[in-house]
DNA sequence: GCGGCGCTTTGACCTACGTCAAAGCACTCC
DNA sequence: GGAGTGCTTTGACGTAGGTCAAAGCGCCGC
């Protein structure tokens, strides 16, 4: 049993190393020769926000892309009745509104700040000028939305199939592998990047609600939750449940 | 009122249309070059499937793409405990497998035959030699996939916001849209392309829970189901649903 | 015609979750 | 310090929808 919490550990830390591999926009920009990169560099308009803020709206005309530099923002789409759902999240590295530029639509989500963010803001005249001397850019855009593509089709499926609890942990597991570390303590420490609130719009249910699975998580031991740390001493509960709790039978 | 239905009417008939003018495959190859047309043709092996079959399974590897030249592919997608959820359809028109082939990845969904279908297959490296001659072709697999990307957003939020019954008369619009016609009758009728075990599983519930809301609509009029046929007299039903029934009240 | 098979509907029951309101906490501002 | 504000938790209650099993209903082959 502790052998094999070593080795799903060391698989953690591997999968974290991973991701933070994946085409970002500072790959992009590296790939630029000199003189693209000097446009790039001087194109790009830095901005501070804190939370709360909007950094565009859901319908709202696309103006160029945003680069995230540090922070949080979170992807909300409202629907014709005003609630609204948190579909994802772009931390660091991310971009932000490239796909309307790319289709020339207006933009399909409300981009909001959930902590102190620092952004670049590239405008789409100077965004086309580059994808259209690198054609390269084509590629990798290609490959970043499909990777989003299946995440949102693995989210979906999720929705279809799972129950809240399970979603959950799933999601717990996520940040586990961008906001988790090692701990002496406990076997893994998670720093939740957002609030209750805005984890209840993530997973499409109610504050109460989540509050309840959390009480009920910690009841049963393995996990312990305080404000926004998490402790986990059975790292098993992020990994193994699955949809039908045939395991814990 | 009947003449904001006429209005209704035509916009879900020019909506069609704009549909059918969709990014498609036969788009694709219009575009290409007598020689490559000649390589494309060469190429593509007709199959015939029928019900129940599966054209290819989620971790497989991926062989080549598939065009849908006529009837219902379904994706699937299945999670660790073995449930699984239908994430869309594909009918005549739509590419399958072209995700996994262009980040060269294993099929992350399975496609399961819903209807007799004929499809045509093409092999990796005749893609792929198209793609590399065509660079245009980037950019067309681009929108597609920002196209689905899109949807999945959008189902996605609904599954997060919205209640089982109003997600069912959204995906009767959509199939309005696309297997709809106006009838002297009622003022316009759906002919379903699969059964309900199958759309329940497009919404995340049992086949039994499915029955009871069509059962509701019928009841409370304005819409008649018998089989695959829906007959709709009020076609405010498929567009006015929005979350919370605000505009019930 | 009859039985057999898969799909759909219905019924009865139960649970997960939504909703609303109150209370508990943490943080800031005065 | 105390009042005010926003987030979180808890409680009480209602309901949508899951589950299982039985019954209805085409549809096919014989």
């Amino acid at each position: 049993m502790f052998v094999r919490e070593e080795i799903l550990l060391k698989e953690m830390v591997k999968r974290d190393y991973a991701r933070s591999g994946y085409l970002t926009y500072k790959a992009i920009f590296e790939r630029l020769d000199k003189n693209d990169q000097k446009i790039f560099r001087e194109a790009a308009r830095a901005k501070l926000y804190s939370p709360g803020q909007v950094v565009f709206s859901q319908g709202q005309e696309c103006l160029g892309i945003y680069l995230v530099q540090s922070g949080l923002i979170g992807l909300r789409r409202f629907d014709e009745s005003g609630t609204s759902a948190l579909l994802r999240l772009a931390q660091s590295g991310e971009a932000l509104g490239y796909r309307s530029l790319i289709n020339g639509t207006s933009h399909k989500n409300t981009a909001e700040v959930l902590a102190k963010s620092k952004l670049y803001f590239i405008n789409k005249s100077a965004f086309q000028w580059l994808a259209q001397r690198n054609h390269w850019m084509r590629d990798c855009l290609l490959s970043i939305v499909l990777r989003d593509l299946d995440q949102s089709e693995t989210t979906c499926a999720g929705l279809l199939t799972s129950k809240l609890r399970s979603r959950f942990l799933r999601l717990m597991a996520t940040f586990s592998e961008s906001h988790g570390e090692l701990d002496e303590a406990a076997a893994f420490r998670i720093e939740l990047p957002i609030q209750r609130k805005d984890l209840a719009d993530l997973l499409g249910t109610s504050p109460a609600a989540l509050s309840r699975i959390i009480a009920g998580l910690q009841r049963e031991g393995g996990i312990r939750f305080m404000g926004r740390q998490v402790f986990v001493s059975d790292p098993y509960l992020l990994t193994s449940e699955t949809t039908s709790c045939l395991d814990s039978a």
